[in-house]
Formats: structure tokens, C-alpha cells, sequence
DNA sequence: CCAGGTGCTTGCGTTTTGCAATCGGTGGTG
DNA sequence: CACCACCGATTGCAAAACGCAAGCACCTGG
């Protein structure tokens, strides 16, 4: 694809800037969503699954996923990259900015809240886990439930 | 519009989450550009007319600019909302990940990192900044050249 | 009266989206 | 072997959005 400007802001845009493609990386951060019916299901918001197949094509071809080929039948795992890791900060504030602007279900809220009251430190942390689970690194030690599990428990805990 | 879900995120998304929304704001905040013909011929990926008319209806319609209508043959300005000021942290993010991520041209590249590089504390700065430009709120009085200034001579000093 | 600036609007062809149904391939079960 | 559920898509079709070029009604200054 050709850039339209050599504006960093715009580059971001053109990368992930639509209706779909940072809800579906969303699914797959968060909910560890990691097969193409996995996300199809699971889709909050009803995605249909010529527009998902499109998207994790263009995610993958843009280098915001990778694509683990696993033999025809066989489902195919999709993963994160570092590129879409360090996209943690930026979701997080998304999340923020919906919950202080617009209106949002209580238990969608709440691990918004989390993210976002534990500020970059958190972030790291989780980005940490992220690059573990996706990238194969090694798991950080660390006391306590990871990130991931907290945002899981606040999840359920909310009503 | 109805809301796909109550997902803080995929709100954020609904409000600005398409090809163009981001480039106008970014460009009222960054560029100063206050009226129609301004952001039409300023524009670096350049806009078509009816499109940029249809997304600032939008952006008045989900609270993220004002219009002060001067007058029918008058120029009528748009402002920022405290909704779109909040975006600061959200737009210096994708601009650092696009400096990290994308080929971007210099001039443009140097903004990006100035103000990804003074962080949090810099962008509650220019946050002030635009309070009193589009809120009319009270200046802040501080030493030195404002934020919008430095963006501004380090975009000129770059080639 | 006219030239130039104001914010759009219109027409039209192309592209993208959204929805529903379907497809060929595979693995497990009876 | 027959059957069936699951795998990741693909296809057909209608609606919406996009992109381009031109035009519009209004006002100001000379």
C-alpha cells in the first residue's frame, strides 16, 4: 500500500485506523483469542467472517500478526508481534477515553479501569507477558497473579 | 448511531476510529488550522472537500469539535472539546509508534518525538495549552516558549 | 458590478462493507 | 466405510462509503 503522507500519526492510522482491525487485536491481547472461530464466536461486536479473514490478512500482511500455519484442517494460530505489543499503551488509553467519554457496559469497564490506573508501569508488565505468551520469551518471575489474570478476575468479579 | 457493544475500546473506535476523523483532528491540534478552506488545502494527504465536510459534521456530532458559525459568507471556526483534548496522550501515542514502526519523513518525524520524549508531564503542558486556545480558558503562565512553539521550531529547524 | 473568498453540495463511477450461505479439506466416531 | 462436526475461509449480492471534479449561494472589498 502506498502511504498517503510521511506523517507518523498517519501511519498509524493507515496500519490499524478502521472500524475492525484494533477490536480484533483487542480480542486476541485480551482475550487470548488465538484461532480464526475463536475470534468469529467470541466477537463482542459480531464481526462476520469474510470481514475477519480480510482483517487478519492485512494485520498479518502489516505485520501486526503473525500467522502459524498448522497442516490443511488444522487450525491455524495467529499471534502477536512486537509491533502490535507495543500497542498496549495505546489501547489502554482508547479504553480510558471511552469509559471517561462515552457509555460502557460495567463489566467491559472495569478492566479498562484497571489498565489504566496502573499507568505505564502495568503496561510494561503486561507487555512483558504479552511478548511470553506470543513471542515465546522467557516467562518473567514476578509475585502474584500476572496482569492477565487480574484483568480476568476483575472481569468476573464485576457484575 | 447504536453502539456495537459497551466495549470502552471499540467506543473509542465508533467516535474516531476510521481513515480520516484522526488526520483532522490532528490537524486542528497540531496544525492550528481553525477553518474549512484552512484544513481543506493544508491538508498533508489531501482531503476531498466532501469528505472533510462530512467528518466535521461527525466530529460536531459525537462531541469532539465545536463550529461557531460566523454568519451565512462568513468562515465559520472549529474548536476542540474537552473530549479531543483528551486524545493528546492517544495521538502523541500512535505518532511514537508510527516513528517506531513506519518509514515517516523527517520534518513530520521531529514532532512526534519531541512530544513523545516529554511524556506525560509535557502533554498535560500543551493539554493546558489548548484548554485556553479552544476553551477559553485562562493562559497559563509559564517561562519559557509554549509547546505549541517548540513543535513548531522543531518542525522548521528539521529537514 | 465584479473578482475573490466563504462553507459546503451534487453527480457519478469505483471501492469497501456487511450479511448470509456455502465450500472443499480434515479428523474423529460408529 | 459413512457420517458429521470442525477448519479457515470464499462467493454473491445489496448497501454504504469513498474519491474526484465541478458547481452553488452567500458575502466582502474594490
Amino acid at each position: 500500500m502506498q502511504a498517503r503522507s510521511g506523517c507518523p500519526i498517519n501511519a498509524a492510522v493507515e496500519a490499524f485506523g478502521d472500524s475492525w482491525s484494533l477490536l480484533v487485536l483487542r480480542d486476541v491481547m485480551f482475550g487470548s483469542r488465538r484461532y480464526f472461530r475463536e475470534l468469529l464466536a467470541g466477537s463482542e461486536e459480531g464481526i462476520a467472517s469474510n470481514i475477519l479473514a480480510d482483517r487478519l490478512k492485512r494485520l498479518v500482511a502489516a505485520g501486526l500478526l503473525t500467522r502459524e500455519d498448522a497442516g490443511p484442517g488444522r487450525r491455524a494460530a495467529y499471534s502477536l508481534t512486537e509491533a502490535s505489543i507495543q500497542l498496549v499503551p495505546i489501547l489502554a488509553q482508547l479504553g480510558d477515553w471511552g469509559v471517561r467519554h462515552r457509555p460502557t457496559t460495567n463489566r467491559l469497564r472495569v478492566r479498562a479501569e484497571l489498565l489504566a490506573s496502573g499507568g505505564p508501569g502495568l503496561w510494561e508488565e503486561f507487555m512483558a507477558e504479552l511478548r511470553a505468551i506470543h513471542l515465546g520469551h522467557p516467562t518473567p518471575d514476578r509475585d502474584g497473579p500476572t496482569v492477565m489474570q487480574r484483568l480476568a478476575e476483575a472481569y468476573a468479579a464485576a457484575r
